[in-house]
DNA sequence: AAAGAATACTACCCGTTAATAGTTTTGTCA
DNA sequence: TGACAAAACTATTAACGGGTAGTATTCTTT
């Protein structure tokens, strides 16, 4: 859904053509670091995009090489640009991998949940060790978008660590509980509802 | 990748077919709330999990109502599970969504970018709400591993609003900087590196 | 007959990657 | 001077994996 809308972005400002995307893209969002997008992205999005009417093909250019198909911004793709900018970015879904896995393995026992714990920690502090590696390497006078980027990562790690300790702390007392089990639903039709 | 992993977990135990993993897997991890699988998805990941030689379909069974194929676990499969087991999980991208947002409501001026933010921390704080309450439904004494879950969203959230708040009373030092320009590299064949 | 559980499938969207292919510019070396 | 290497420029096609929407068939109970 980003890489749509930042099209999008980029084409309000003036039509251009796959390539220039591309470069632009990665100019404002992929200092060679982070978010690697593959030209070939732009070009499958783009051509989503079209269908969807927002955006369309303005003119093929051309000067010196392959021939460039130019794109620009509908009314429709406007729209769809302010309605993005103009709403929250829903948090990304509950399907917290590493949960699943420390619940499988406590309800499987096909792994040590202890060891799965230990696993992940150990992954944390090497990820908390790489970004704030990489986060010092950009310059806070021309780069401070980058770094804020890195900032936000890092206080996520920390929060992930700190989940981690508490839940480790109780792991014993979720061990206690009962498995969860499917519940079991009448079949037929259903009786007549008492509301509670 | 983790409702493929889970599935791999479940049939670890035992064989099963579509239904029951779909039952299984929503009582281990979506008390009705948050984790909302569909049983579509089940049976394309399982068709998948077969096409990947990881799972097998063992036998059709046949107990009231349509037929059930019963799929099992392959030696392969058992592999890619102790493989998942004990690996870490990977930090999901930094493709922050929220982040090109802003960025390009600075680079673009489609958009005021104290407005993105405001709107942002608007849909924060109303999440926090939610999950708060949401977490608040469950009972520590039988369901401690749900409210794990929440805590860590929270968490996450709590964090993010921290972020928003550092951001935001930086965003003029942010304004100030130049606009990342794509950079142009020389064409040709390079000079011969002079390596430093 | 109504209603819904039990069970399954197909078609599709979206993000993403891998692989490929042709043109132009420029440095290097024989 | 000319041949070639190397890389930028520009784009396309095929495919995969996660995920959703919608539908179809039976069976059981009220």
């Amino acid at each position: 859904m980003s890489v749509r809308n930042a099209l999008l972005g980029l084409l309000a400002q003036r039509p251009r053509h796959g390539y220039e995307l591309h470069a632009a893209f990665e100019a404002v969002v992929g200092g060679e670091e982070n978010w690697d997008v593959k030209p070939s992205q732009i070009y499958t999005t783009l051509a989503r995009l079209q269908e969807s009417g927002l955006v369309e093909e303005e003119s093929v250019g051309q000067g010196g090489g392959p021939e460039k198909r130019i794109y620009a911004i509908t009314r429709a793709g406007r729209h769809a640009l302010v309605e993005w900018f103009s709403s929250g970015v829903a948090r990304e879904h509950q399907r917290d991998e590493f949960f699943i896995k420390l619940i499988l393995s406590l309800a499987t026992g096909e792994a040590n949940p202890r060891k799965v714990i230990q696993t992940q920690r150990a992954k944390l502090y090497q990820d908390l060790h790489d970004m704030t590696a990489q986060r010092n390497h950009f310059d806070p006078k021309t780069e401070l978008a980058q770094i804020f980027l890195f900032d936000k990562a890092i206080m996520h790690l920390e929060a992930d660590l700190r989940w981690l300790d508490m839940i480790e702390s109780r792991i014993d007392e979720v061990k206690r509980q009962p498995l969860p089990e499917p519940e079991v639903k009448p079949r037929g039709r259903p009786k007549k509802e008492v509301r509670s």
